[in-house]
DNA sequence: ATATACTGTATTAATTTTTATTACAGTACA
DNA sequence: TGTACTGTAATAAAAATTAATACAGTATAT
């Protein structure tokens, strides 16, 4: 097994320029998600442990996602005496739930792999 | 004419728990639209231009959304000399340009008729 | 065994973005 | 001519994101 084989979230972070704690917090939810795999101690660190071809996009945005709709987190607090705002957050929701699905279905298109490929 | 014909910044912002002058800012996209014409004065205020059963509701999300994409501002500075680097953003703005389209085509689904008459 | 170099995670600080506030010129109405 | 709006700018406050620091736990190599 190659060192090369384990990227380091400072690697990582200096190729994105921002902190290795954020992208060790990020990749943690891709690991949840059985996408990478990690390795604590020296000569560890990150490396993706499912095949790039079977990795659809939209895999990735709705382990990235989380429970949250992307377009809103609706925090907006309407009147509940309102016949409109009692409701509107759970219509708005309905909403907000279809544009993710509609993206979802969008990243469907096209595999990391497909996606790496293109440089 | 009628004085409540025109709704006012404040009516709307109470409704919404915000600021009028963000619901000014906010609705002066509309109206360079077309959805919503303003007056100005005594008794002046907002009201809606365009019939509601064809205002499709991806409209107001192009005329809101702007320029940018939603997901991202691609505000990240990759490294030019890298070979990825140099062409991440570029292709990330096809993805996310494709996401806009996708979100947008779902939303022409529904006019703000019908999502108005939910209630 | 022991120094080294990682992850994982918590806490706090800094930065950026968003929203609110204040102010006021311009305008239409009564 | 006073009043109540919009439109817009400038600044302040609040919220969200990102960075920095610290350190326990762990695997490796010597």
């Amino acid at each position: 097994m190659y060192k090369e084989d384990w990227l380091t979230s400072s690697l990582i972070a200096g190729s994105l320029s921002c902190n290795p704690v954020l992208v060790r917090k990020e990749l943690a939810t891709l690991k949840e998600g059985g996408l990478i795999e990690s390795k604590e101690g020296k000569n560890g660190g990150i490396r993706i442990l499912k095949s790039a071809d079977k990795i659809y996009l939209s895999e990735i945005f709705n382990l990235v996602k989380g429970s949250d709709t992307v377009l809103s987190s609706l925090k907006n607090k309407p009147n509940p005496n309102c016949r409109v705002g009692k409701q509107i957050n759970i219509k708005l929701d309905t909403i907000l739930n279809d544009i993710d699905n509609a993206i979802s279905n969008e990243l469907q298109k096209q595999t990391l792999e497909e996606f790496k490929n293109q440089f």
